[in-house]
Parts: C-alpha cells; structure tokens; sequence
DNA sequence: TAGATTGTTAATCGATTAACAATC
DNA sequence: TAGATTGTTAATCGATTAACAATC
C-alpha cells in the first residue's frame, strides 16, 4: 500500500495546532506523567476533546480506548509527525538586530532545524560570529549552497532586498522560507513552504483587539 | 443609535487579514495609485474579489459602485479600523537579546502604539539605554504604571517568570500582552487581548511544511 | 445611457462540535 | 464484567465563494 498514514490533506488549522499540543504534551513529559484523556487535555489547553481526538486522527490512532493516551508516545508522535527528527539545514540570511538576535535566541536544533551558515551583505560584518558561525559576505551564498545544499532560509533582510534574494535561493534549491521580511512570497511562488512572521502585522492585530476589548 | 458600524462580532479571521490589506494599500499609495477594483487587488494578493468586498463591509461601504475603491480613503479607513492613530502606551518586560531587537527593530509608532517603558530584572541592564528608553529594574514596574498608566505589555521573558509578570501587570491594568513568552496567557486570562508570536511554534509548522511539500 | 463594479444575498464548502458504537 | 474513553460518523456552525441586483 501507498500511503501509510491519513496525512495527505491535512487541513493547515489542524498543523496550526500541533505544535501547541507538543508543547502542552512536553510539559507534561517533563512533570513526569505518564497518561492523558482527550478531556483533562482539553481543559488544560482551552479546546474541546472532540477537536483534540479529531486533529491526531488524522495522523493515525494513538489512544486506547478507556485509556487515554500515552503521554511520551505522543509526545514522540507528535514530534516525528512534525519532522523534529530530521533537521533541515538552514542558512540566515541577514545578520542586522533581528537576524542575531532570532538565530541566538531560537533552538532550531529542537524544532527540526539545523543552522549552518550566515549572510549579510554589510561587509562590515563578514568574519564576525553569531552563536558559532561567522558571518559571510553574500558573494559566497552561491558556492556555499551549491556545496552544502540547504533546504531552508530565515530570511531577515528588508522588503527591498527580499524580492531578488529569494528568487536567488529558489534557483540554488531552497524550499522553505522562515520569513520575518515584509515580502510576501506566497504570491509569487505557490509550491514553496512559506512561514511568515509579519510583526508588523500580529501588533496591529493587538492594536484592533485592545481598542475594541 | 449606539452602534456607529458594523464591527461588532467580526470574526477573528477578518481581523487577522486587515494587516495584510494596510501592507497592500500602503504600497499603492506610495505608488501613488489612486483607485483599485476588488479584483485587480484579489489579484495582486493571491485572494478572492468576494472575500475583499465581504472583508470590507463588515466595516462599512468603502467603495463606489461602477468605480471600485479610493486606495487614500480605504488605507486611511483601515488604519482607523485598526486604531492605529489612537497609540496604547506599551512598557517591555525582559531587555535581552529579543526584547532589544524587537523593541529596536519594530516601528511602534506606525502600527497603533508607544513605547513608553523598558524593565528587567538582571540589574547589571538597569540604566542601560534601548532604543531612547532607560531600562528599569522590576521593582520601578508598580510606581511607573500607576504613574504612566499603560495599557499593553511586550513579553519578553522566559516562560517560568511569565505567570507571575503577568498575574502583576494585569493587576496593574494592563489590557493586552504581545507575547514572545512560551507562556499561554489565554488560557487563564480570558478577557486580556493577547498576540502570541510563538517562534518555536511557527518554525515546528515550517518543519512540517518542508517535510510534506 | 452603457459599462463597470460594488454591496449583499444565496450556495457551497469546510471546520468544529456532538453523539455514540466500538473496544480496551 | 462494568466503566471509561477512544475513533468515527453525523449534525451544526461558520467561512468562503458565487451570483446578481443595485447603482455609480
């Protein structure tokens, strides 16, 4: 048989909440219990246990009824479904406030990321360090992709340098954007994976919600 | 009449897409564009005409039949929307390496608030400058709310500190949290408006978008 | 006036919640 | 076995898309 699990198809608001469930069920890990209902979960986390069931049944059956859930089980389930366990090699390309401070800040080792190499076109700051790389000029994007492959960027550069610079990753075979700039890659290119973190835009969110309760 | 529109009750999914059309709008303008249809705009974003035209009225009827929309009048009218001419008084919690990037890099001003504020409890940051602002040791937090009164925070601490940050400020009348925290503030405050950037949450979603194309 | 495009209603589609038979 | 709780189907709810009359 083809297809092993019922993932295909799987709704974006469905892989939405994942992470959040790892998070929760990590907590859980780390208290050291050992067993969950979809119910005393869905109290912790604010949902219902009838979204909690539906959302992992779409990954396979991980319960057992009468039971509940295996904690660590799902934890590791969760964790795999989600490709923890296999890091994706990253480049950051730029290296400005923002850019350091995300690539020091965020554990991509544990969320299914590995960062290698670090870009800027400031030349001010080539050899510099940021955790335990050193930043490189952008001339030497082209060789070190075509040398060590990597599969995803997080892009901290501004709007202005967005444009030719993805366009340039794509062609060197990136596939997947961690994308803090205000480019919005999605238009253009509709088969690559895209997260955005639009700060920008989750504040004026907050603005709207706390203007109007 | 007590209602001057029809904002109340507008989905969430709504509210979370009306960035997205100030970022466009924004362009327009700087263009110097002066008139868009639903449609060349749908086209432009990577949406549909009906969902733009729904999106808009439930605000009110920004357009003109036969004609489409004023980019200067819509762009202003969202931004209205969206309070952005009505700044929240903000103080940052946590001054290390994201809240100094965040509070550096993001233009406050321009998407509905002022920084007014910076605190931390590591006292060997306290006198230290970000931005234009001092950074203050936590014990200052108290006397400055009831003295300046702000009404959002920027989380920028560790989950484990969050609970108590949180239980405190809220006591202060603080109103809404953006939060870089690991905290789930939601859950317990149900009638806090919070904007959670979850940066582990939101690369766990890329890793499994790369892995699943 | 004729053409264009809105605002709005109706139809479709998808997501969430509820219910319950299966089963541990 | 009896009790608990899942996996899954059915019912409900809400969001998106399509269609079109209103109107600039």
């Amino acid at each position: 048989m083809f297809l092993l699990n019922k993932q295909n198809g799987v709704s974006d608001l469905v892989i939405n909440r994942l992470p959040r469930y790892y998070r929760f069920l990590g907590e859980l890990v780390a208290e050291g219990e050992k067993r969950i209902s979809s119910r005393e979960l869905s109290e912790k986390m604010g949902i219902t246990a009838s979204q909690i069931r539906q959302d992992l049944n779409c990954f396979g059956g991980f319960g057992q009824q009468g039971y509940g859930y295996n904690i660590d089980m799902l934890y590791e389930e969760i964790g795999k479904i989600l490709g923890l366990d296999k890091p994706s090699k990253t480049i950051l390309i730029g290296a400005g406030n923002l850019g350091k401070a995300i690539a020091t800040h965020v554990s991509f080792n544990e969320k299914g990321f590995e960062l290698i190499g670090v870009f800027d076109k400031d030349l001010s700051l080539t050899e510099k360090i940021i955790g335990e790389l050193k930043i490189n000029s952008m001339d030497k994007l082209e060789d070190f992709c075509l040398k060590n492959k990597p599969e995803c960027a997080l892009l901290c550069i501004p709007k202005t340098a967005a444009a030719n610079v993805c366009e340039k990753l794509i062609s060197l075979g990136i596939k997947g954007f961690w994308n803090f700039s205000h480019y919005d890659l999605s238009v253009k290119y509709k088969n690559i994976a895209v997260e955005n973190v639009h700060l920008g835009d989750s504040l004026m969110k907050l603005s709207y919600r706390i203007k109007n309760q």
